[in-house]
DNA sequence: ATGAAAGCGCTAACAC
DNA sequence: GTGTTAGCGCTTTCAT
């Protein structure tokens, strides 16, 4: 036996051969279609299984008149990511339930790796597409979706028409968990932003706005980091906000990485027991950090089954008009959201 | 403009139409093969440009010599699981690299579920795939093993022949940790596993006999817990542990959700500075942790980049021996098993 | 209930 | 350089 295998995959026309009957006649037996005998029916399967038969998909999907390939594509920003990973097995899982298997890719939110990953999955003609779409401009996106692919954006919403996406409450969450705060007597509260050009930390940074004039507290400028991708930057940029003349009480932080650096830095410095965080996205071992961090957690199986619905709702021919869903993210209490201010 | 896209896709056909050229020149032109001259490229390309022509893969490969699909399968546990997920991205980036995408599926450990994904994929004509066989027999993927179809095994190695994989040292590095833990004063360490149909699991609870054989310690069966599989189960055996008599001083987890439900416990307790604690597997956060835990870390991106250069060499025809790749882990000291035994 | 012929979009093999 | 013919494995259409 090698690699690379060698003999000649058997076709229909070779079971068909075996059977003697006809190569529709396999065709009908093979996709349970009626208008087979019953002893005919078996002699097919007999002769298909002895061949060691295996149904070619792609062949079919040619020819079929739905032109169905039975696989969509899902392209997110980092397949490494826990909320990334915990969405594409949310969808992989119902896509699987109605046979329909997933073509993942990463982006890097790089508009050039989106492009060519869009473009590989047309070339495969999936079905449709569930897509994190990368920051800033839409344009290939766009391109994708006129051209009359279904697609269903994720975690941030499109930019142009005519399409569905899911998202979670990231103003309303934002402001809230900014309430929180407030209501425990900090008015110091920082906010700590992943990339601007991301709508959700667009929408967070409006919530926690929302939240500051709600309570009646005034925008110190200082307090405001954004950019802020991944935990190293989230680092640095928490120990800068320590070294000002009059340092935060509270920390929002608005992404899961840049919790993560954040708690790094108020450990570092002896301050996590007298800094109040509360973060934007669940992580694993949340809960066993010191202390356990208060989070907004989104309900990821959630969107991702909302996701899955929906792409193969239109992939079935579902000509509704575009939803934008909404699924509620929750504040899950755990104790560093709940320190109270120093007065 | 609708979701299910009504236009019928412009064809090389139509191209071949509008550029008045023949269909194989149009085919010449897109495949960037020689034999066109170069005015009548540039105008077939703008034919096709403004047709806004894809190439259909799953035609071109269908009629193509090598049959192609430039895609294949991926079969892990459970890609939400941080480890699949890492090994998922580490796969998916080097095959993109080679222009092959990715087809992803969690198969739950179940055999079941395994063999449909694989009969999912063979009907997409894959051209390899990558398993984290399920544990217990493996007829499936022998079975499509022998069909010919290129197959890599990652994380446990196959039970048949003619096979290449990729694993770790799970023995090595556990008789490496419960010998640092014996070094440090330690007699009654415990061992705590995940499922014992698991490869994984047997051989690293081997290195941890071995470990203690060569400290000069006797086993003891009551400090010995396996198919501890996910959280809480583990939280319940840890627990257990230190309601005996002699409860053990140190513990070894060989999984990282058996080390977080461990940890959670001695937490509990109020155990976790004076117990040692050495967990396979690294995990998000485990350095944030108090103490911060002391981890055998797999090289998980160095699995993934030697599993998909072995799946792509075997589709690009390499028929050398299979190979059986052990990719090194390391011990990273963090705290947690750095605790010596009270003497 | 079964089959023959045509053709899905593309490429192999061979013309010219 | 370019085109023609055949056919990949399957389903469609229409016959019997």
């Amino acid at each position: 036996m090698d690699q690379a295998g060698e003999r000649r995959e058997p076709t229909m026309r070779d079971v068909a051969a075996l059977a003697k009957v006809s190569i529709k006649t396999v065709s009908r037996v093979i996709n349970g279609l009626p208008g087979a005998g019953t002893e005919v029916t078996e002699r097919v399967r007999a002769a298909a299984r002895s061949l060691g038969y295996r149904p070619n998909l792609t062949a079919s999907s040619l020819r079929r008149a739905d032109r169905r390939s039975a696989t969509i594509g899902v392209l997110f920003e980092d397949l490494s990511n826990p909320f990334d990973a915990a969405l594409l097995r949310a969808v992989e899982d119902h896509a699987r339930r109605s046979g329909v298997l997933v073509l993942a890719g990463s982006t890097e939110d790089d508009h050039t790796l989106q492009r060519e990953l869009l473009v590989s999955l047309s070339a495969r003609r999936v079905d449709g597409v569930v897509v994190m779409a990368a920051g800033g401009h839409q344009d290939a996106l766009q391109h994708e979706r006129e051209r009359g692919t279904p697609m269903v954006l994720v975690d941030r919403p499109p930019t142009f028409g005519g399409t569905d996406c899911v998202t979670t409450t990231n103003r309303d969450s934002s402001r809230a968990a900014v309430l929180k705060l407030a209501a425990l007597g900090h008015r110091d509260i920082a906010f700590l932003g992943d990339r601007r050009t991301l709508w959700t930390s667009q929408e967070r940074y409006t919530g926690y706005l929302e939240g500051l004039a709600q309570a009646g507290l005034t925008l110190r400028e200082a307090l405001v980091r954004t950019d802020l991708h991944g935990v190293a930057v989230a680092e640095t940029a928490t120990a800068a906000l320590f070294d000002l003349d009059r340092p935060p009480t509270a920390l929002f932080t608005a992404q899961n990485l840049v919790t993560v650096g954040a708690m790094r830095v108020l450990r570092a410095r002896d301050l996590h027991r007298r800094v109040a965080v509360i973060g934007f996205d669940d992580f694993p071992l949340a809960d066993l950090l010191d202390p356990a961090v208060t989070v907004v957690r989104q309900d990821v199986p959630g969107i991702g089954r909302k996701a899955a619905e929906l792409i193969l709702a239109r992939i079935d021919g579902d000509t509704s008009p575009p939803v934008h869903a909404v699924v509620p993210a929750s504040l899950v209490p755990r104790g560093s959201g709940e320190i109270a201010a120093l007065s």
